[in-house]
DNA sequence: GTAGTTATGGACCGATTGGTTCATAATGAA
DNA sequence: TTCATTATGAACCAATCGGTCCATAACTAC
């Protein structure tokens, strides 16, 4: 009943989360997430309603990516598999203009704290609902004996998402894969159980 | 022979420290940073040539305070002591509005890391720098017996240097003091050499 | 066809950005 | 006092920022 619109929206909000991931929210221009998105500045507060809401919606869309991701790392007999799984397939199985992005929750928490605390508080947020899995993960091995349990499962979840924002900084100043991996490989080291003879 | 400047030059430098950390590079417009450091225009362009270079002033003292706190917090006969003074003494033993400004290298690399590949070179490479100062101090434990050598002390420095920066992203979202306190705890308690019986 | 509705492109807007210019003020040397 | 030198404050600048407005295009229902 009325003309249609004419480009794809999942395709736009592709480009724009890209720009986002990428430059940091200040640093991409409205212009250039028109260009990158192929569309006009009257479609774009049209359908975005605001270069924030669009943030928004692209920080909404990169969580729930991230979590598919996480999703698809669970195997539930094997926690520092999952823990292994989610970060190499986020750091090293992908392509280096990519991993070189880091995370968008990280750097929207870093580049924003100080300046939108609703932005970061939806960046904060979705950065607990991974704790919250990971916390899941370990507390299940725990119960199932396959884990030791002198640790709390928060505190391992809460070391996991230290580790998962250290890896992001390090991603993001470009160091070698092979550099990555064996940050990664250390990490996990220090994560698997001691058996001490008792 | 000529007029004297008025403004204490490092009085007005520790303000833009104070602005850059918090804030960030391009979230802090000039007017806010001459208001804070107390100068007018004219004054600022003379004494500091322009806004990037005065960040890059900055970046340069911040490191150099930094590596100051390092070195007093370096004990010889003690890494792990070495690592933990750094830490609480950059992220406990501050006022909260302080640690939660994280690590102005840490945040310098996340937010220009696609922006201003100049600023971030000179941020990691201050990183660098105290990744190498961590890197000889457990090399030299090693030397002397003090700490284990099945991990090179390369690989070491680089797992405290994550610590550092998933810790500088965790004090920027806030969290409380108690739930630093223990990541700082239990990142240690995982370095801890683990006496196996032979 | 015409009417009603929505999408689009381009012109336009005020606000803010970092940076410059210049007249004037404050000093030391003569 | 006078001159040379430098610091300062205010006015000014072009460029860019995000956002709005409006005439027109493209469609459906009738």
């Amino acid at each position: 009943m009325a003309r249609p619109v004419e480009f794809d929206r999942d395709a736009a909000l592709d480009a724009a989360i890209k720009l986002f991931w990428s430059q940091g929210y200040s640093a991409t221009p409205l212009a250039q997430l028109l260009e990158g998105m192929g569309i006009g500045r009257s479609s774009f507060y049209a359908s975005f309603g605001d270069k924030r809401s669009l943030f928004v919606e692209v920080l909404e869309l990169f969580a729930a990516r991230t979590q598919k991701i996480f999703a698809e790392s669970r195997r539930p007999e094997d926690v520092l598999g999952t823990v292994r799984r989610f970060f190499e397939r986020t750091l090293l199985q992908v392509p280096r203009s990519r991993s070189s992005r880091g995370c968008l929750m990280v750097n929207t928490i870093l580049e924003l704290a100080e300046v939108d605390a609703e932005l970061c508080a939806q960046a904060a947020s979705a950065l607990g609902r991974m704790e919250a899995d990971f916390e899941a993960c370990f507390a299940e091995a725990q119960q199932a004996g396959r884990y030791p349990k002198d640790q709390p499962a928060a505190a391992l979840a809460s070391h996991v998402m230290l580790l998962n924002q250290g890896l992001r900084v390090a991603s993001r100043k470009r160091v070698s894969r092979a550099k990555l991996q064996s940050e990664i490989d250390l990490s996990l080291s220090f994560l698997h159980p001691k058996r001490i003879p008792s």
